[in-house]
DNA sequence: GTCTACATTGCACATATTGCAACGCTAGCG
DNA sequence: CGCTAGCGTTGCAATATGTGCAATGTAGAC
């Protein structure tokens, strides 16, 4: 397509991971040192790398700077990001906030767990997470209106991670109207099969559901029912984000509604 | 340099500013729109930018998740999150953390006042800061084994923003031997002359000064002294910080023995 | 000192990138 | 309804651009 584009976005990832000597680069690229060098010198003078004193290349602020900008850009980081920390502290779980972008749900912010079990997940920030199969990814789906839902799901190929992956129309169709009706959601190991999460909706000021908080703990940590008694904790950070956006929560209808399938939060 | 490079940079600058169509990616790169469509067809391919559904191109998720690789790396900013949330909830000021990195000061983390004076900074997670025309340039310089700071003072070539910009090596190194024996750094609106802050040193687990945390203000919303006020708060927060990092703060020597010029938590 | 390993520069070549022109699509409007 | 204007997209030929090579510079090991 463009190949010096590529071979620049190739070397930039590469130095992402791990610092890269000249030679590294070259090698990786299968191309000449020479080629390696005035591709590095190009992304250099833009602060996409930047070169150590070892004379190693690794990313550079150009590059975090630029996407501060975008991340920054989202109020909703902004306003979440002390209720995150809050959660985390008070579980001692992972944290999560997760947002609907174009076609994608992409995780905007993380809190680690201090705990050893951090390091085994493998989500991260700007990353984008199975609409399908995860606590956050079907909470925005279940508030979404149904056409757009349509749209997002038509791209969709189902694949059955684990054994209780909602692989399909049906199976999901139903997982997400007990979603609307609780007004939270689980994953139960649906994407990796030890990965545990509990999930709840975030509002903006027209009421519209635009993104997802969860906590996540790996099973030998917390199983499914630990994760929920959480819950309570976990409603009321989705709620404070949701005010802080301009929210004004619906009076609450007398308790003898039932018959209203969705939450009655809609 | 290598110019297909150059122009994908560009674009992606200009995407992260504001969504960019077709033609005005051409328009500004002064290229036809067949040229433009393939460079952003590869950004694309990479998820450096993507499409909405206007057909406009915006930043994508990919220079994020790099960029989170990158900073993710730094255990500090974990460390330091909440804190810095906190302190800056207590003190209503915005508050900075900032890291030497190869030869500059990067911003690594910032937390917004919600005061409007937020939009005036011009300081940014990811852009480098004055290294001696800033709180946090100072307090790091200052802590820095001589000939590391000497290799960083070499390169500078210092330029007089204000009236009170330390704006040679003579009053530079005085001013560092004030913060030394302070223990914490101001800035006297030194880069721009509205713009206040008071700065505190974070040590790793040797006890090496490898970042600084700061909280700013613009004049009219609180004057230095004002700020000053927060001291206690800011050094809390940074030995918290150095704490978690692994420092073990060396037992406070005996109140007389003023003549050690060195920071008495050296 | 010599050797090796690495980064850097100048230059000739050819290939990847470019601009053009033609096409398709949508929306606005007479 | 059909025309036009504006935008994105594709195929192709020309060449400017990026490439590899070979030579040079530099730093460190032995």
């Amino acid at each position: 397509m463009a190949q010096s584009i590529r071979r620049a976005i190739d070397l930039i990832r590469r130095s992402a991971e791990h610092p890269l000597s000249l030679t590294e680069a070259a090698d990786v690229l299968g191309v000449h040192k020479s080629t390696a060098l005035r591709i590095l010198q190009t992304l250099e003078s833009a602060r996409f790398v930047r070169r150590t004193g070892a004379g190693t290349y690794v990313l550079g602020s150009g590059l975090i700077e630029l996407s501060e900008l975008a991340l920054g850009s989202m109020d909703l980081r902004q306003f979440a990001a002390a209720h995150l920390r809050a959660l985390q502290r008070e579980t001692s779980h992972t944290v999560h906030l997760a947002q609907l972008t174009g076609d994608e749900i992409i995780y905007i912010d993380k809190v680690d767990s201090p705990a050893f079990d951090a390091v085994k997940l493998p989500s991260r920030v700007g990353r984008a997470v199975s609409i399908y199969a995860s606590a956050v990814g079907k909470t925005i789906l279940a508030y979404l209106p149904s056409e757009e839902r349509d749209r997002l799901l038509s791209h969709v190929v189902f694949d059955r991670f684990t054994g209780t992956t909602f692989a399909d129309h049906e199976s999901l169709e139903a997982e997400l109207v007990r979603i609307r009706e609780n007004g939270w959601a689980t994953d139960n190991g649906e994407h990796d099969a030890y990965v545990m999460c509990v999930a709840a909706p975030i509002r903006d000021s027209r009421g519209q559901v635009i993104a997802a908080v969860s906590i996540t703990a790996i099973e030998v940590i917390a199983n499914l029912d630990q994760l929920r008694s959480n819950l309570p904790r976990l409603l009321e950070t989705a709620n404070q984000i949701s005010r802080e956006l301009g929210h004004t929560p619906p009076p609450v209808p007398s308790p003898a509604t039932p018959e209203d399938g969705r939450s009655i939060d809609e």
